[in-house]
DNA sequence: GTCTATAATTAGATAGAC
DNA sequence: GTCTATCTAATTATAGAC
């Protein structure tokens, strides 16, 4: 934007400003259309800078690509860095309720984190394995601890390889608020109102941990 | 292909089978790489046929698509008819779980059917609009009412939304079989073996419906 | 640092021969 | 019915002015 006429050293603000407005735009863009169907004309218009600024800052479309991702996973760390870090509920299903409702609320606040995800994970491609091996497999293998860790009070029965857990907990969190404009459109439901995303929550609690009285059925 | 020198009316035949063949080339491509991602170009090369005789037989790029996304629910209604059809099964519970594995075993050997849907539903668009009104919605309706009826059994209390339930089957059958590629890469399991999508429809339904001992604990 | 203007590539669609 | 050749539009990237 203004350049020529700026006293002279918030430069450094102002470009700051634009990449930043740059990777907003991109992450909007790139969840909701794919790699593919979004444009950097559109991520430039909407950002409201120029075309050029995007090979100028990133090094062209991928590497807008991949600090998009890095921001959406930032989002993830700081989003559940309060419900990790929380040690004061009581006992272990608890905390494991925690962790879950604390998933479903991110989710539903950041539907472009899922949409990014399942749009890369489902081809074998340069940007799959980028986003597996920088940020996929340490979120996969915390998450694994967390099950092993709680393998006693969740409903699963032990000895079940722990993919098939965080696979049915990212979809079954996931897919509801990934498919948001079809629910609205199938069901008249928008599912980020608040009553929807607890409603949600309490479901999953109830059938990942079971309720409280029947702790350990299995 | 050859079509001067055949004798005279086996012409049906063949652009029967250059149909089909296009058709067969588009769903596995739609599902790999989005409507924008996959060009019209790579179809007919992959159909081994021209690329003009997709405007030809499908009005275009759209078209194609919806002709193909008819196809994947084709595929689900006969893929789920044995299953739908035996009533020889004992109790509600053992038909309830018959559903699941043969939903599970369908999507494993048809990722392509829940990747169009994923692609689809994740943004309003007038594709969007059209698979919900005639696809989608008769699917939910009728697994609306199967969880209806299934509601002493599952494991979901009583009052729940269906919509609920509907995603998170969805999500939790779906999402391992879509993101294949990302789970090779990140734990070295293909999902598709035998052993695991059985491992996996045993998880699902152990969740959902709870082990025969505890029966309607809720 | 940001802009305008444009190059180079690739997309989907079509005209016309056979 | 299928092919070759081509058209128009839209894409990303870049050169160069300011």
């Amino acid at each position: 934007m203004a350049s020529a006429a700026t006293p002279r050293a918030d430069r450094h603000a102002e470009a700051a400003s634009t990449r930043e407005r740059i990777l907003d735009a991109a992450l909007a863009a790139f969840s909701e259309h794919g790699f593919d169907g979004a444009t950097t004309r559109a991520i430039a218009t909407r950002a409201g800078v120029n075309l050029g600024l995007i090979p100028y800052y990133f090094e062209g479309k991928e590497g807008l690509w991949r600090e998009a991702v890095d921001r959406a996973f930032g989002d993830l760390r700081r989003g559940l860095a309060d419900v990790l870090g929380d040690t004061s509920a009581g006992n272990d299903r608890e905390r494991a309720a925690l962790l879950i409702r604390g998933y479903v609320r991110f989710v539903a606040a950041h539907p472009e984190f899922v949409r990014l995800m399942h749009e890369e994970g489902k081809r074998d491609s340069r940007r799959m394995r980028w986003l597996v091996d920088r940020h996929v497999r340490p979120l996969f293998e915390a998450t694994c601890n967390l099950i092993e860790q709680g393998e006693r009070i969740s409903r699963l029965p032990a000895g079940v390889d722990p993919l098939h857990f965080y696979y049915i907990l990212a979809g079954s969190v996931g897919i509801l608020f990934h498919q948001a404009p079809e629910c609205r459109r199938l069901t008249g439901v928008d599912p980020r109102q608040d009553v929807v995303v607890e409603a949600h929550a309490d479901a999953l609690v109830h059938l990942l941990l079971g309720n409280e009285l029947e702790e350990n059925a299995t």
